[in-house]
DNA sequence: CTGAAAGCGCTTACAG
DNA sequence: CTGAAAGCGCTTACAG
């Protein structure tokens, strides 16, 4: 069990320990002959370097980029990120990581260009990303592969990439869940709205998908008979969601429970609370502050979480353990699906 | 944001770096000015060490000794604590800790002294426990404080130690939870029913904050007049269990909803299974493999998980953090209260 | 009581 | 193409 050291290799090579190192790092230089030497010994004997000494000397920071949609007030759920980022930075501490954000306005699908363009200039060691924008994000990931830049993937899936790794939500799963929950509550003879509310390009793929795991929960379970209605509304201005859903629950005054596929829960509870509909069952996503609030004044019932801070310092992890140790983390990591109800709420799930 | 070396400490001081470090280790042997001195310049340069060249340098291992209730099929919950200790061990990778588990017996109060004077003269560096006996650990607690040996609580807390960190779970806000879940599937019309399993000496301090938190809930929400009876059974087994939930569901045939107040929900939904009782709102505390089992088959509604794993990790982080780099934690850290439900039951929060 | 030197395992010029 | 040497920041004997 003990170390194995590039000195232990050399020795065995009857070489000296510069020359190993070469081999190892590929800097070439070295005659093919000692090259494969050195290779298959260090194989034998199992080497793994140690990254204490080597952060210890090399004293080289790898470069972290980030690439994120721009959070803001009214889309709070990319705040999140940069604090698990964070998080993940401060307990790498002892070892040099050195992230640079790109934010990039999800309105305007043109500034995602010019944001990759800007990480390239950056040379980074590994890139982060969520890649909303599916055709712009494949050819970025082709740039990065070709220079052979490694990179993680958050919150959105795609495929034909050479990405080290995917992290993120099991959004099939986190539907089921929000349907579980809203059977278990709603009395067996009401009905059910699910709310889409896509102002922006953001996520449909994710939204489907929770929508698919909550219908076919209900498929699945099969026993009760539910209507379950769906309304579509592209703004979240209040003016037209006031008018959509006045609508839709007029004609349908058989509605028990709403549930809102994406993160702007608080829409849809605002114009409950104005309304006075403290009946109706409210279960959305992610828990952005505004999300939250109302959740503690009891308005939204339950919120399924996606633990986007975790998602993002286990997308640091990976990329550093992959740059230092070489270590080939699983292609695809979901976040455990988390229920957030009024009485949980208070200890968020910041850890550290 | 230059880095501070003990050189650089030297150099001010006009000492050699060995004194420094002798200064700074406390190892004696300098005068008491120029102790003073190279303290002072320390401080005022902010020195901290890096932990990197010590690790690489010292190549010291960590011992930790890890004090817990030995886990079983029937005690599950006392297994995951370990798994999390392992994981976190595999996380400090190229620093170097060694653990030594001590268990002890729950049902055989006499063991505990034993081991505490197995890890006593082991000689850790830092200790891990789950300080169930109250008294017993009291003890041992003063007697790793004149050695100076740093501890942790994992699970259950005692006060007037000097405790470095306890972790652990809100039961009160946990019991809360279980309450506001129950409350929201059961019609207001039904009773509730907590039924209390303890066949040992085990934590019941958590228990009764679970409980009391539970009851609290009601009593703040106000509404609903539901009538809550307790149960309390002393052993595990079949017959014993089904005579007193026979008798106390034929008495009172209006409860609707049963909560179990420690890990053992499992032997209340072995009950229910046998008694097709399906219709009973069964939750209950820990994700054991047992209550598990039973939450897929739908005879658990909701698990109410306090995150052993994580907790246990947290102890050797924390107790790693003060070992290298003298990081105070803060003295109580709650793990979030974690709903499980049986759909988001399948992918486990065992992170990696 | 104090300083100078060796060494942890690795990387990086530099000399050959 | 290869080896010897210096050095990352710290700790640990050892000599004075």
């Amino acid at each position: 069990m003990k170390q194995v050291r590039i000195k232990d290799i050399a020795r065995k090579a009857g070489v000296s320990i510069g020359t190993v190192d070469r081999v190892l790092h590929n800097r070439g230089e070295v005659a093919e002959s000692t090259r494969k030497k050195v290779l298959h010994i260090a194989r034998e004997m199992k080497y793994r370097p140690n990254i204490v000494a080597q952060a210890l000397k090399a004293k080289k920071s790898h470069r972290l980029a980030v690439l994120l949609p721009h959070g803001s007030g009214d889309n709070a759920f990319w705040l999140l990120h940069p604090q698990g980022i964070g998080k993940a930075v401060k307990e790498l501490q002892p070892f040099q990581v050195d992230v640079r954000y790109f934010f990039y306005e999800l309105t305007r699908e043109n500034e995602f260009p010019v944001k990759t363009q800007e990480i390239i200039q950056f040379h980074p060691d590994g890139v982060i990303l969520a890649p909303v924008f599916k055709k712009e994000s494949g050819k970025f990931c082709k740039e990065l592969d070709s220079r052979g830049i490694p990179y993680v993937f958050i919150d959105t899936y795609i495929d034909e990439t050479h990405c080290l790794a995917f992290i993120g939500e099991d959004a099939y799963q986190a539907g089921r869940v929000a349907a579980g929950l809203i059977d278990y509550g709603l009395n067996s003879s009401r009905d059910i709205l699910i709310v889409n509310i896509a102002r922006n390009l953001e996520d449909t793929e994710n939204l489907n998908l929770r929508n698919r795991g909550f219908l076919h929960y209900f498929a699945d379970t099969g026993t009760s008979h539910r209507g379950i209605y769906t309304l579509d509304i592209a703004s979240t201005g209040l003016p037209e969601v006031e008018k959509s859903m006045n609508s839709i629950l007029e004609s349908h005054p058989n509605i028990g429970a709403i549930l809102v596929s994406g993160a702007k829960t608080h829409v849809i509870a605002r114009y409950l609370e104005m309304k006075e509909r403290r009946d109706m069952i409210l279960v959305g996503y992610e828990l952005t502050e505004k999300n939250l609030s109302f959740l503690k004044k009891g308005i939204i019932r339950f919120l399924i979480g996606q633990k986007p801070v975790e998602q993002a310092a286990r997308a640091v992890k990976i990329l550093f353990d992959y740059l230092t140790m070489h270590q080939i983390p699983p292609r695809q990591e979901y976040q455990p699906v988390e229920i957030i109800h009024k009485e949980n709420a208070g200890t968020p799930n910041t850890g550290e």
